[in-house]
DNA sequence: TATATTAATCGTAATATTGCAATGTATAAA
DNA sequence: TTTATACATTGCAATATTACGATTAATATA
């Protein structure tokens, strides 16, 4: 069908899942890499920083602002957009602590 | 168009979103947390245990299999799946990485 | 006001993903 | 050797994602 069935998972286990889907594409993670790296709010010149076109790059943005990772401010023509610090945070340790579970001492295979 | 630009980014952001991508669905978050939680191997009861029909499961299973996250071992007429810890580890530093970035003292919006 | 600049939105084509019924394959047990 | 069990594979329908040209909306500047 194309549609994930979530209804038969947890909160937390669809909530996992929809973070890192939204790492799950280059362009987002070199999004949120350069907005890391300047720290300092940045526009439309990731359009240029990374390779695709505008609407592309519009469309990442949305979806991560959608997620509540980043904010954007509009600030006379151009858009300044930056980590939502206090949302990365929760996501943070959220990821955490899915990725940090015990291992077992050795491999059953 | 509906793939990605691969080739504009670098070798880690695709490693990372590949991870992600794969965490993208809560049918395989709930298929590592089972194995971790059960710690010795699993075998097709994961079929039970989370509510998709077998091929769906055998498909998810594939594809972490494919990112060497988890081992499959015959047994009989049943296959015992378990994480592939040493793999496990490596995709976590590579993540931990991302995701812990210095974030900057206050946000900029 | 007219024009330029910036970014969001719309529409669409190409491709990927999800889920499952049907079927195939391999081993174990009778 | 037949039958049962456990999984993998195949094929397909429904939906999602990616990318971008064209357009729109909003603001700044001449």
């Amino acid at each position: 069908m194309g549609l994930a069935k979530t209804e038969i998972f947890t909160n937390l286990q669809n909530e996992i899942a929809l973070f890192a889907k939204v790492f799950g594409h280059p362009a987002r993670v070199a999004i949120l890499q350069h907005l890391f790296k300047i720290n300092t709010c940045i526009c439309g010149d990731l359009v240029n920083e990374i390779g695709l076109a505008q609407p592309t790059i519009s469309q990442h943005l949305k979806e991560l602002k959608t997620l509540g990772l980043i904010k954007g401010n509009v600030e006379g023509t151009s858009v300044c957009y930056c980590i939502n610090t206090e949302n990365w945070t929760k996501m943070k340790e959220v990821m955490l602590q899915f990725l940090d579970q015990d291992l077992p001492k050795t491999d059953c295979c």
